[in-house]
DNA sequence: TTTTATATACGAATAACTTCGTACAAATAT
DNA sequence: ATATTTGTACGAAGTTATTCGTATATAAAA
């Protein structure tokens, strides 16, 4: 099972997010917003993502409705594992405050963390 | 300047970081270690990275020294960001807890994010 | 000195990913 | 009914990244 989305489709995935079920052509003129892509290169890019399992589809009516099967968690998960062992040599706490340093959080994110992190006292 | 190691380039970063300045045979070998791949690869690979400007050389001497001018700092900001935009959504938090809680950190990692936390308190 | 090992340069084959054109079927508009 | 729009399927071109073979020069060994 060697599931691992492209740069494109990770694009895509990351729109079924937001809107959970979708057409093609929804992802396909989301995408337009930001992207200057032809519709069928869209389709084919999902067809693709279908084979590999990325995404199910329900072919019932003639347009076909995407969605992920490839979660946005597991995406996160996949991409921090890859940065941790690439450029970070496995350490959490290196990657944790680079994060904190150059992507300034607000006071309400900061807090978030603190109390999470209370859970590590309480054992 | 669009500098952006590749996958396999980064592989080469990872090793010119750890030892400084290398020659394509030294890092051939450190990459042979977990990954087959022809000399002339590696050679071909590192020539691009010069190109690239992701590495110098110096070619004084016949067997040419390469060391990253690509540094880590500036992969790992890189990367943070690319992540933070592409599967967290620009939240911080997010990706902070998601690291701290699927890679769990030593006593040592907590208490060093705990005290770097702690600067966001004095202002 | 002659062979052998080791180095760079570089073109080209291969592979992976992305993009697009065309064919054709079904739905909608005229 | 016919034309237009909208949909999928799919082959193939285009692009980028990776891998390798061969030529050639220098250094080291025999």
């Amino acid at each position: 099972m060697e599931l691992k989305p492209t740069e494109s489709e990770l694009e895509i995935l990351q729109i079924l997010w937001k809107m959970g079920k979708a057409t093609v052509r929804d992802v396909h003129e989301e995408l337009a917003k930001t992207k200057a892509a032809g519709y069928t290169t869209t389709l084919k890019l999902m067809q693709i993502m279908d084979e590999k399992g990325l995404v199910e589809r329900d072919t019932t009516s003639r347009t076909h409705i995407y969605k992920a099967l490839y979660s946005q968690e597991k995406a996160q998960t996949s991409a921090l594992n890859k940065i941790l062992s690439t450029v970070f040599e496995g350490s959490t706490s290196d990657l944790v405050i680079q994060a904190l340093g150059h992507h300034k959080a607000s006071k309400d994110e900061i807090d978030a963390i603190k109390s999470y992190l209370e859970k590590f006292d309480k054992h």
